[in-house]
Order: structure tokens, then C-alpha cells, then sequence
DNA sequence: AATTTGCTTTATGTCAACAATGTTGGCGGT
DNA sequence: ACCGCCAACATTGTTGACATAAAGCAAATT
């Protein structure tokens, strides 16, 4: 039971804004604590305590207050003055406001990607597929689902747009943490192949130049995935 | 000439995150900062000395430090290990993705708002521009223009989508940054009025539970907006 | 028995000194 | 005159100790 958690792990870390193995301390505690967040590592609620925490890293208080306060700025993690810093949590309202602003921003992101993207990236697009669909028929369909190569896909569409704020916005650790909850919720995956299908009109429309069509794709795409959590949830809370 | 300046300096205030003249010093120093650079007090690419900042807001090297990664994670500055901190420059580029996606979440804030809000809510919008326009006929065109009111009006708005997420990215800093650039090439408000107009119809088909419409107007809204800025950066730079 | 007061403990906030890294200006060599 | 090298300086990174505020607990009072 090694290989699912550490191929999400692997995946998502391949995403995370950059690996920065040198770097100021506080740098490596920022984003190995983003790390354990997003994999939930750490707890949703969980407090954090400096000196313990510093010490688990091997460094002064100094360098973690300094990555807490940058996970602060990134909503990774909330604190209150004089009481500490606690990991973020992510309620249904907060999840169901997220999924609103992703359509938004990556309907758009694919009506623009529809004009910018060259044939080519287009192209290594719909290569991305092929190698999504043999790994479905390898791996079968839970694995894949809503987690791995779905994040390169959506990823490179936002690339395509060629809006650093977006790109930051979608690559940015508050983005991860709503894929890790995507992912958690999300084994009952029966949504697989539909979702590639979809995938594969989105690139059809970009193929031909169809910003309107490839945003209303995308729309309706996120939105399908938003009602498979969110009924995914409501399951969970009935048990 | 103490006026106009001021003026905007207030009304600015009055919309950051919120005024924690108590805290932790860290906390006081993010704020101030964050002030100093929305208001240009701090000029863009300034390199940011941590020594002289700390004893310019009289305390230690610590909170200053950790004042700027939080502003680090909120994007108004930029850090280079073992090099320092500096402002956030705002070029055509960025100003350019940025008012993208604003166009986008603003858009559908509005759908969102013209369901969500309540009657009396809408009427209350109406009435803020009974005063933005009273304050034209008083004050002349420039000085309302695209600074105070206006963000008060696209404000209430977001808050009517009752997305904390949006409300979330629309009030923070990085928005606030925008708006100080803004106002700085709005001194030519001939669109004051013109933008009035365009106000007054969105409201009427927030009254007429029109999201759709109202959505289609705010991002032509947005769009003209950025039009008109990007002619005077044209202008400026031609100079 | 319940509440409140005050102490103890724990964790956060702050500072000042030290270490490491970048930067600048001058020097000699080509 | 130009380029690379080196040393002195300035700034950032890091740490440990100290101050302060919140949380837990016990005893005393009502």
C-alpha cells in the first residue's frame, strides 16, 4: 500500500510553484510545510507550534515564524495575534466558493489559450490525453481520475493563456490544497472517462480556434467535477 | 493643494483588509508598508532596507522581516535570498492580466450578486450612486473619476456574490496595488460620466434579477476602463 | 458545588549579537 | 584603457536569550 499516496505525492510536488532545495531557511520551512498541508500531513485545523516545529526542521524560531507568516500571506494558514498559527480549514462553503472562481478563471483562461496557444502545444495537448488514456487502461480507472495527469492538463490550458496572474493565482499553494481535497474526495471515481472525454472536445475546440465553445466546454467540465465532490461530500457526512 | 491627495489617501484606507493599530508590531509593519507602497509613498522596484525600515517604525529587524514575507505572500513585494526585498513593479503586462481577470471575477460576481442580493441591498446600491453623482456635479468630474466611489460600487457588488473567495482576492493588497495605478493615470476623467451611466444600468439589471445581463455589462464596464488606462500609459510613455 | 482569584506554565512576541552572503571600490596585470 | 581579482564594507540570514501575554490549574471564598 505504498504506491498510491506516493504517486499523488509525487505529482503534486512536480506542481508545486518550485522546489527550492537551497534557499534561506525559512524558504524550505514555507514550502515543507506547504508540502505537508497539502497532503495532509498536517491536519486542516491543526495548531502549529513554533518550537516544536522548528525544531522537527533543525532551525531557530526566527526562519519559521518568517515561513508561517509568508503561509499567512498565501491563506495557507491562519493566525491569531498572541495565540499561534493554525492550518486553514477548508468548509463546503469554502470549497463551493473555490469551484465558483476556478470556472471562472479557467473558462477564461481557456478562451484566451484558444488564441495564444500555438499548433504545437496544441498538439503535445492532445498527446497528454493519449498518454492519460493509456494509463486508465493500464492503472485502471481510480488511480488516474481526478488527481494527477488532470492538474497537467488544466495547468498547461492556464499556461496557454499567457496570464502570469492567472498562472500565479491556479499554481499558487491555495490551488494545491483544493486539489488535495479534489483528490480525497474523489476515489469513487466513475467521472474518469467522461472526464476525458471532455478533456478531449476542450482540445478539439482549441484545435479550432473556438474560444467560446472551449470556455463553455471548460465551464461545464469544472462544474460537472464540482458536483461529483460536493455529492461526494454530502455522502460522507451522512456516514 | 492638500486636498486631493488626502482625499484619496482616506478613501484608499478605508478599504484595506482592515486598520489593526493593535497587533503585533509584524502585523503594524505589513500594514503600514502595504500603505506606503499602495499609495506610491513607496515607488515601484524601490529596494526595501530592512535596517532602516525597522528603525524608521522603531522596532527590531524580527517583525520587519516577517512583515515582508507576509507582503512577499501577498505579492506586493519581491524577494531575492541574500539580496532583499523590493516593491512590486506593476508594468503593462501585468496591469493588463490583472484587469483580465478582473473582468472575469468581477463578471461573475455580478451574475452571482444579481441573485444573491438582497432587494434593499440593490436599492442601497442605487442610492450610492445618487451620492457619486451629487458628488460630480459638486466636486467637478476629475476628482470622483475612477478612484473613491468606484470602489465602494464594485465592492458592494463582490460582496453581494457572497463569495468569500472573491471578496478575499478583490480586497487584497495586490488589488489594492491596481487600484493606486488606477487612479494615478486616471487624472483624465473624461470617462467619469460615461462610467456613471454604466453603474446605473448595472444596477438595473441587478434590480431586473438579470444576472446575465448584469455579468455582460460589468465586463464591458471593466473592458472600457482598461481602455482608457492603457491609452494614458500610451500617453505617458510616448512623453 | 460552583465561581473566581491568583499563580504557574506554556507559547508567542521581541530584541540584540553573531554568521554568512553580496556588493563596492581599488589594485595590478594584460 | 579594460578586465579580473581581492579586500573592506554593507546587508541579509540565523540564533539564543529575554519579555509578555494567553491558557491551565489549584485553592480559597461564596
Amino acid at each position: 500500500m505504498v504506491g498510491l499516496r506516493n504517486i499523488v505525492d509525487n505529482r503534486i510536488k512536480s506542481m508545486l510553484p518550485a522546489p527550492p532545495k537551497q534557499g534561506t531557511l525559512a524558504d524550505i520551512a514555507s514550502h515543507r510545510l506547504a508540502h505537508c498541508i497539502v497532503t495532509g500531513e498536517l491536519a486542516q485545523g491543526q495548531k502549529l507550534n513554533e518550537t516544536e516545529l522548528a525544531e522537527r526542521f533543525g532551525m531557530g524560531r526566527g526562519p519559521l515564524r518568517e515561513a508561517l507568516r509568508h503561509l499567512e500571506g498565501i491563506r495557507l494558514v491562519k493566525r491569531i495575534p498572541n495565540a499561534g498559527a493554525r492550518v486553514v480549514v477548508l468548509d463546503y462553503k469554502t470549497m463551493s466558493d473555490l469551484y465558483e472562481v476556478r470556472e471562472a478563471l479557467e473558462g477564461m483562461a481557456c478562451r484566451i489559450a484558444a488564441v495564444q496557444m500555438s499548433d504545437e502545444e496544441i498538439a503535445q495537448l492532445g498527446q497528454l490525453l493519449d498518454s492519460h488514456e493509456k494509463q486508465i487502461a493500464e492503472q485502471g480507472d481510480g488511480v488516474y481520475a481526478q488527481s494527477e495527469g488532470n492538474l497537467d492538463f488544466h495547468y498547461q490550458i492556464v499556461r496557454g493563456s499567457r496570464n502570469e496572474m492567472l498562472m500565479y493565482i491556479l499554481g499558487s499553494e491555495q490551488y494545491q490544497l483544493l486539489r488535495m481535497c479534489r483528490y480525497r474526495t474523489s476515489r469513487n471515481a466513475q467521472r474518469t472517462y467522461p472526464a476525458l472525454q471532455q478533456h478531449r472536445h476542450i482540445v478539439e475546440a482549441l484545435a479550432q480556434r473556438d474560444g467560446e465553445l472551449a470556455e463553455m466546454l471548460m465551464r461545464r467540465h469544472i462544474q460537472g467535477a464540482w458536483r461529483s465532490i460536493s455529492e461526494t461530500i454530502a455522502k460522507e457526512e451522512q456516514i
